[in-house]
DNA sequence: TATCTAGTTTAAAATCATTCTAAAGAGCCT
DNA sequence: AGGCTCTTTAGAATGATTTTAAACTAGATA
């Protein structure tokens, strides 16, 4: 970051959505504030919709789950599969793996190099690969 | 299969739940003899209820999902993550992986040996590996 | 075989995350 | 400022899944 970002914040995320091809809206300038500061962490919809009011700010519920999809399908964060009961969104969109405990719904981070694939199959014809997600159920020894 | 199992399709599906430690009902044995025929293939709650129904079957859509979780609890089916929407069970319970294509929804089963996990991470402390799932999103070339 | 009881099934209602709707509002180009 | 399109909004709608309470059944026991 920049001086002149820390100047105007809001300006470096409206630019940011910019880039990403999303025109810098009030709401999505304020999500965008608390989700792609760096910040490495996994959010829910009902997550952010708490974070947003904590933070004095209004946005419809709906806005919440757009902006969410829009901001994932534009490569600024990265839906996480690990259950079916409600989305999870990774504010870090390197590339990296996860540890997920079903138990206490915890997703924990892998650092990226932690995770060797020393081979992978080709594709199907006419099909690319597109990313390689791995997730390592884990559960806790005494359980 | 024993010659005694094929003369009594039913007694063989019940005694795999009964090993399973699930009762013996007629709907758990109904859907246990289309499921765990040893086919690998990938159903939903609704393309059970499909296969049911086109069988001359009934069982109620609750008893449906019942089902599906509980074979899914003792093992007998897996669960695979690879979207929001519904739920996908993949009749093959053995280690392998797979690609996914979002656009068509489509799950393909990767081999077992096709990928090779050179390096894995530790379990975080107090924790072990339950289970190591690769999914690999492909799409089509021309898309 | 009749009886009992805990575990199951059922249809229907309830839940809950998410999407859709139509109307009001806001970027942004000229 | 004007205008056109994209967004936001509140609320309704959707749809998969779970819950409910009552009816039923597997399997053990007498």
């Amino acid at each position: 970051m920049t001086q002149q970002d820390r100047k105007t914040p809001t300006a470096h995320f409206a630019e940011k959505l910019r880039l990403a091809g999303l025109r810098p809206t009030r709401q999505r300038v304020a999500i965008a504030a608390l989700l792609l500061d760096g910040r490495h962490r996994h959010v829910t919809a009902d997550s952010l919709t708490e974070e947003i009011t904590t933070a004095g700010l209004q946005v419809s519920g709906g806005t919440v789950y757009n902006t969410l999809n829009q901001f994932t399908e534009a490569g600024l964060l990265r839906r996480v599969m690990v259950h079916n009961d409600y989305s999870l969104f990774d504010t870090n969109t390197d590339h990296h793996h996860h540890f997920y405990e079903a138990k206490n719904d915890q997703l924990v981070d892998i650092p990226h190099d932690d995770v060797i694939l020393a081979q992978l199959p080709a594709a199907p014809d006419g099909h690319e690969i597109k990313a390689v997600d791995v997730v390592i159920h884990i559960q806790s020894k005494d359980s």
